[in-house]
DNA sequence: GGAAGTTACTTCAAGCCTAAAATAATGGCG
DNA sequence: CGCCATTATTTTAGGCTTGAAGTAACTTCC
């Protein structure tokens, strides 16, 4: 095969979405692995759980369990089990809704928050240092193309 | 703010590793889920036995566990499992290593291979689907894009 | 006001996943 | 040969996740 060829082959190669679906799987995979890993060791988080408190750290206020679980894109029943076990360990406060008494709303504890905060930081560092490979431009190009990506997706759903 | 500023700030929020961490972890997620959920109705399969069985399905002779593990990137006993459910199902067989007691080696049974055929053919024109809004230069862009990430994150570990 | 439908959450069964401990077989090495 | 470290797999405990079924509260409409 000459190398004219090979390019043709190696361009549709690239371009194959299952391949890239392959690509994509591993990477996200080796990211999340990571994080979770070091979350458990370095604080004994999960990575869902701090998922969770991320959203209501960045809420201005208290969040119905069902928003919360169409922020986190999860079921119902997952966030109830989440929240069982962060109000369990004193870093999340659960309540029911004074309006809506069906609805039960939940926020950060003071000591969910402090918590939160330093993971948030050490969590920010360990991302940068993971991704620290690819300069500006990747970045900004590999986020937009995923944007795409995610538009593509949302699109044959 | 004036537009070079504006710009100056998209372009610093689009390199910002935890916001393309968001996004690649958002568009994996996506994915997975809806190829898990079509597995599930069409051929009442899961994912993870799916990618058991095409790592099964490419190889040309019987794998050990072990490799098996290295190859879907998950732990031992994560195997151990999905091959006793798939052998459940009789999808898939189990033998001891005649050179090594220790090892157990797995294949597909003639039924496995033949439903994995059927699965693998739908699957990848649900991928194909799923990506069809990026043309071939987007797709390829990405892919490259995400080997250079998985390096990145390798190298990082 | 009350039946019927909807909405918010919880419970349940099943399966996935990991880290760590336990088993079992191998391969040196003295 | 027999002890010891290593290697391959299984087991276990704990947690995540889903889809489906169940409960309770709210809303609509007569």
């Amino acid at each position: 095969m000459d190398a004219v060829n090979r390019a043709v082959v190696e361009a549709r190669d690239e371009a194959d979405a299952l391949r890239l679906w392959l690509r994509l799987f591993a990477t996200a995979n080796r990211v999340e692995g990571e994080l979770s890993r070091r979350l458990r060791s370095e604080f004994s988080m999960t990575l869902p759980r701090f998922d969770l408190m991320a959203q209501l750290a960045k809420a201005p206020e208290p969040i119905a369990l069902g928003e919360l679980s169409r922020r986190l894109m999860v079921t119902n029943g997952n966030v109830t089990g989440l929240v069982d076990r962060l109000v369990d360990d004193g870093l999340v406060e659960r309540r029911v809704a004074k309006e809506d008494r069906r609805s039960a709303v939940v926020s950060l504890t003071s000591a969910g928050r402090a918590l939160f905060d330093t993971m948030a930081k050490a969590h920010r560092g360990w991302v940068e240092g993971l991704f620290a490979g690819l300069d500006d431009a990747s970045r900004a190009a590999l986020s937009t193309l995923l944007k795409e990506a995610r538009t593509s997706v949302e699109e044959a759903t």
